[in-house]
DNA sequence: TGTAACCCTTACGTATGGGTAAGGGTAACG
DNA sequence: CGTTACCCTTACCCATACGTAAGGGTTACA
């Protein structure tokens, strides 16, 4: 069904061992074990994100394992909000540096500046967060002590309430 | 120079009290208010999200107080991982809702999917957040412990870092 | 009346991250 | 040899959330 050994034609090299050779893979593999498509990882490809480590006789891209790595530091990368071209970028930074320690350099001002915003982000999803937990129990107050068919105008009425302003989150659902 | 009394020509209506009429904003102020584009709250009218409370002689929305806190619930639900067209759906179950704890319900639906979503992603910018950091630390022993200039290979080769292996944000950075 | 600063509607443009289809070869198995 | 399951390239398609420009009216103040 699923695997037949792929143990495909590998090239002028020499095996420096049996398995190495053997790792390579399809780019359908590698998308399955990267949860990508396989056009994403060609869209990768095209934007010079990923390379193929050889071709088959066919043409078939055979993939290292270096890019499992490589696909899921490109996922992790737009998970902190990068875009493509943003990795372009860095891909680019890195490869042409010209000492390990330029492309170090590099690498740590992007993810210096990535750990910011996402911390950034982390501060704002958490108030987020609360305000839908505040939200959250003001509709609960709300359903066991105001009247059952109010008109369609919120609740935001009822004495329940009077104390405290109804959340933005409410409020903006009945604003209008 | 900035802001010129804009007491607009109040309809029909005879004002409850001068200071409501006074607050009917044009749409430029609400974009300022907001911090949104003069387009986009076109847009969100356009879309059925959003509604100037009233028109000038010469067609220019006159927005209520409301319509403030209406724009601000929109970015929220924007920033929860709606998109328009998601809190177009949430504004026509709150406008048919048959009563008010119709409406309440619904709202909770999408509250508590939200929360949920919200936490998940908050668990997954932490994990990015620690990655990070630790990528960050990895670079930081390379830079203070391997030689200078490497050829561009990366320093995954100095001897500080074979106990453990690289993070996959280093890793990741090389493969290839 | 004049003018600067807004506002109106209509409508086409744009970037992102792939989806999908067409037309045709290839790899492995029997 | 045939079949099934992949893979190849090329290329057009899609939704989202506005940006931007065109052509023209309106407000407020002087």
């Amino acid at each position: 069904m699923a695997s037949k050994r792929h143990l495909a034609l590998l090239p002028e090299s020499a095996p420096e061992s049996p398995d190495l050779a053997a790792e390579l893979m399809l780019v359908g593999e590698l998308a399955k074990a990267t949860g990508k498509t396989v056009r994403a990882i060609h869209l990768y490809e095209d934007l010079g994100l990923l390379r193929p480590q050889d071709r088959s006789k066919g043409r078939y891209r055979l993939f290292s394992h270096d890019a499992l790595l490589r696909v899921r530091w490109i996922v992790k990368l737009q998970s902190l909000g990068l875009s493509l071209s943003d990795i372009q970028d860095v891909v680019r930074d890195q490869t042409d540096a010209d000492s390990a320690q330029f492309a170090a350099a590099r690498l740590r001002e992007v993810y210096v500046s990535k750990l910011n915003e996402t911390r950034n982000k982390l501060a704002e999803l958490h108030a987020l967060e609360r305000e839908l937990e505040q939200s959250l129990n003001y509709l609960d107050d709300c359903d066991s002590h105001c009247e059952p068919a109010v008109p369609t105008a919120g609740c935001s009425s009822c004495d329940r309430h009077e104390t405290h302003a109804a959340p933005e989150l409410i409020a903006g659902a009945q604003a209008h």
